[in-house]
DNA sequence: CATTTTTATATGAAAATGAATACAACTACT
DNA sequence: AGTAGTTGTATTCATTTTCATATAAAAATG
């Protein structure tokens, strides 16, 4: 009995890219029909468990470089959708929180977000569910240091 | 008890994300350390298993923007590594193959991706890995059409 | 403490990307 | 066959992303 699968469906980087990308595809098209930017619903949903975290910081959550994210948060402060203020303690820092404004839309993505993951895994048990995440998180907490 | 994970941390899209982003990390490293581009990488080893195919059928491994490919198989046929000809079939298509030049680089770069995939999945057992693997691939399959 | 090194963010020029579209070839329908 | 719609690829142009670097502040070093 020889190996069943090709190279790529037997390679774990790509089932995960592969997997990743048509997991948010469909909800990216759900977010841009209504006008938003897929980078700033993950800035805003990487802010929304907790705020005021430092661009590095909010960098390491988002998996963008960093000039990206720089231009990405001026720009959404300019649409009032974020906030950036000096850190006190670190003056070459800049502290990022979610305004009002930013509060209402994410509030929002965030429930069509859980809406969406619930038609994803719609075929998967609960176990499954909490398998299948478990396993990722425990690869995520190995790779990240 | 509440919930003990944040948003992020049991946000499916999110896990995938970061695992993807954190299992490709190090080894394009790795390869552009090498001179290589890594999307170079991705379209190799996606015709790795299946030579011949058309731009469209390459496209929908490699995860990229139709333009985005056709541009990078223009400049990869400028560098001998690929050789592009027109479908005797369907006069619209090109079938894209690897060059000879092309597969001692893609060999080489499959070797490097499988013995860097054994370090990341080291602590994994066999039964482990293949538990992940599988999940994926039918998270794949649940979501490709 | 003065000096060197490191860290945090911003910026400018250059490269990569993608939406829209053009174009050519194929398919379906009448 | 002729026409209308569809599909496969290339191209254009505006936007986005990134590399390299600048700047300023903190930390470490002697």
């Amino acid at each position: 009995m020889t190996k069943p699968f090709s190279f790529i469906d037997d390679y774990l980087a790509y089932l995960l890219a592969r997997s990743s990308h048509l997991v948010s595809e469909q909800f990216h098209h759900q977010i841009q029909a209504q006008g938003w930017s897929t980078n700033y619903w993950r800035i805003l949903a990487s802010l929304s468990d907790e705020d005021g975290l430092t661009l590095t910081q909010l960098n390491q959550r988002v998996l963008f470089k960093q000039p990206t994210l720089s231009k990405l948060v001026v720009k959404m402060e300019s649409e009032k959708l974020l906030i950036r203020q000096k850190d006190d303690a670190d003056k070459r820092s800049v502290k990022i929180t979610i305004s009002p404004k930013g509060r209402t839309l994410v509030a929002d993505l965030l429930a069509q977000a859980k809406a969406h993951e619930k038609k994803v895994l719609a075929d998967y048990s609960e176990e499954q569910q909490q398998l299948l995440k478990g396993m990722l998180r425990r690869l995520v907490l190995h790779l990240q240091d």
